[in-house]
DNA sequence: TTTGTTAGTAGAGCGTCCTTACAAATTCGT
DNA sequence: ACGAATTTGTAAGGACGCTCTACTAACAAA
């Protein structure tokens, strides 16, 4: 493995509000402003970025003759299709195969998933590892031990690593409590730092799915991502921010409660136990579990009114969400078979049914698989946008 | 190198995250770093300033002389009360008393209100004017007419106007839609400013109550307000942030349905037709009237039962928010006879007995009259953050 | 060939902050 | 009492970043 880079690249607006900024930073950020142009855009021309950021031309060639000497962009030739008046544009482009990063899924109780994918997104390699119920330090050795196979796979320069992981997790990457990897209070993404020399990011794995939608889903800047496995958590973007929250728990709708005695007086089923100690918790009937528990041997209209009842509890969850964030878009992301037909059209007719219409209309309820590479690609998000500041 | 997720620069006033950022901006920000912190903390020595925003002493001082030049900042004399070493500071204090601001409060449907205050908030005068029915440009005309008056019982140099107005607003202060105003894409604050020669600022009346509450509240940077009064609508402050949604439309609550069929079915009260064509509505419950029409000639007990039955209500509809938000704090603003008892007091419980403990747990509930001066304060924290940079 | 337009680069200039150095004023240690 | 240490605030010089102006290069249209 060569180094990442001979230049610490540290791009990203890792900035609080509250904190100077320096001209330095500025340009930092200028920086950023173009390759986040250029990842987006695809390859244009000098002066079509300053067009675009608003900086001038000679600023723009400045900055990017700084990109093309990190070998993260390339002068590509000149445009072809003449017609234009003009001298012909020279092409500059991102350097998306010249740089790797190390993506890694912690969502699963039973794997951990990761690849290396290129800075768009494509995977170059995968590798999985059992956690054969490990937890603690033990998980977190298994952690490391597949991130160094996926670096050793890497064939460029890794310029981070970017990890989903359930629990909650605060933004310096200290995994507050994961009960499930029996994590509390541990600095993951410095103790991996430390011990890979790579920069390394950890988000919540819904928070990181979030990031993705955001930046591949193509929709507006505020979304919320529910993802539907083991459990059910939430990550909401707002402005093209991620929501963090006061103790860094936002998204944790899980265990709101969706069923309660009413359900019982109105001849409904009853609260199921939670894992959490109380009942009724919207994820006692939306995790992936509850859901095939439900619709085991059922015939497909059963199965299918039965989910639908699922989607209206989901709804009756997310209207007031929707209504105040004026959300844009929500996704779903698990199973499509499960999620994707009578529970989804459920839950945004119940959201449609209880919110004003300037809310409800323009919502976009649509399913994201888990499984495929949407977690991964988050993952990718998170280094693009803590490494490079591209989002 | 640490790692932190990215988090959008923000630059002091007007600026997108997208947008460039030369050295003046920098220097902008730098700038409303000290202004923000003599606002908060008080009198302080430059060199304090200096360890507390990072900046050199050297920068500061510049920065100080060139607050100072502009009269909003001015020395104090040497700090007193000595024991310790070394030279003694010299205090600079924000000049609150130096200059004015105007804050208007359109929230009521009868009269607009409208205050000058000092930089501190303390108002220095009142005004009020009638809108005797009048909508659409002619209550334009009022507003002005008010904003007139109010320059003309400024004693200082204005800053800027602050208006707190119902409806749906953009960040650009064009009202989009006040149905109650009748004003529909209106570019209200643009109008004002030309007509009048001072900045304006316009935002939905809930927000600003977010904003003021945001600054002068102290609680942490997520927090959502409830203003109850003709209406019902919400503002949210997320790290720090106003949350504006998709099509500015955050916020607006009051059409969430709490009061459906079911309720019938268990022998409660049917949902009652809403403004909105729809029926069941938080509004038809939780507005100022029909709390009044819900409890006129009840005993004491019976009212509160029947305030604790609204409550529950409010608290299904903000238990999804404040999970996914993991908010710290709720603000109800309305009248505490109404809403700062029982009906406060079943919200909260209901919230908590609805989410998870560690979310319901640090919740705070609490109620901010509204006729006081809060409105007001928010619309001047309008003009202090869009003006100044401070919040 | 001339004119006009667009792309990209060079040099000078201005703004912003930092580093280093220094003067002033006070307390602490002996 | 008196120097040393500490803290505050300012001044000079330098590094960095962007813009403006001016220029060359390359093309289309007249």
């Amino acid at each position: 493995m060569t180094t990442t880079t001979s230049r610490a690249i540290r791009l990203g607006p890792a900035l609080r509000p509250t904190e100077k900024v320096l001209p330095e930073h500025a340009r930092a950020h200028n920086r950023s402003l173009v390759l986040a142009h250029l990842f987006h855009s695809g390859p244009t021309s000098r002066a079509d970025i300053a067009r675009s950021t608003g900086l001038t031309r000679v600023t723009v060639s400045d900055l990017v003759a700084e990109l093309i000497g990190e070998n993260l962009v390339a002068e590509l030739g000149v445009r072809a299709g003449g017609g234009r008046v003009g001298k012909p544009a020279t092409l500059v482009g991102m350097q998306t195969e010249a740089f790797h990063i190390v993506a890694v899924d912690l969502t699963d109780d039973a794997a951990l998933t990761g690849a290396v994918m290129t800075l768009a997104s494509d995977v170059v390699a995968r590798r999985t590892a059992a956690l054969d119920g490990r937890t603690g330090d033990e998980a977190v050795a298994v952690l490391e031990g597949l991130c160094r196979d996926l670096l050793a796979a890497a064939t460029q320069p890794v310029i981070g690593i970017g990890i989903g992981s359930p629990g909650v997790i605060d933004a310096d990457g200290v995994v507050l409590e994961a009960p499930n990897r029996g994590w509390f209070g541990v600095p993951l993404a410095a103790r991996l730092q430390a011990a890979l020399g790579v920069p390394v990011h950890v988000a919540n794995d819904a928070n990181v799915q979030a990031l993705g939608e955001y930046t591949y889903g193509g929709a507006g800047g505020s979304l919320m991502v529910v993802t539907i496995g083991q459990g059910v958590g939430a990550g909401i973007v707002l402005d093209g921010a991620l929501v963090r929250g006061r103790h860094d728990a936002a998204g944790e709708i899980g265990h709101v409660t969706v069923v309660d005695e009413r359900d019982v007086l109105l001849g409904e089923p009853a609260p199921l136990p939670c894992v959490c100690g109380r009942a009724g918790c919207l994820e006692t009937v939306l995790s992936v579990p509850a859901l095939r528990r439900r619709v085991a041997g059922l015939s497909p209209e059963d199965s299918d009114a039965q989910l639908a009842s699922v989607g209206r509890k989901l709804g009756l969850a997310l209207a007031p969400v929707v209504s105040a964030l004026n959300l844009a878009e929500v996704v779903l992301s698990g199973p499509r078979e499960l999620v994707g037909g009578a529970l989804r059209e459920a839950a945004l007719s119940t959201v449609r049914s209880r919110t004003m219409p300037v809310i409800g209309r323009d919502l976009e309820m649509r399913t994201a698989s888990i499984g495929e590479d949407r977690a991964l690609s988050g993952a990718a998000v998170l280094v693009l946008s803590g490494q490079l500041g591209v989002t």
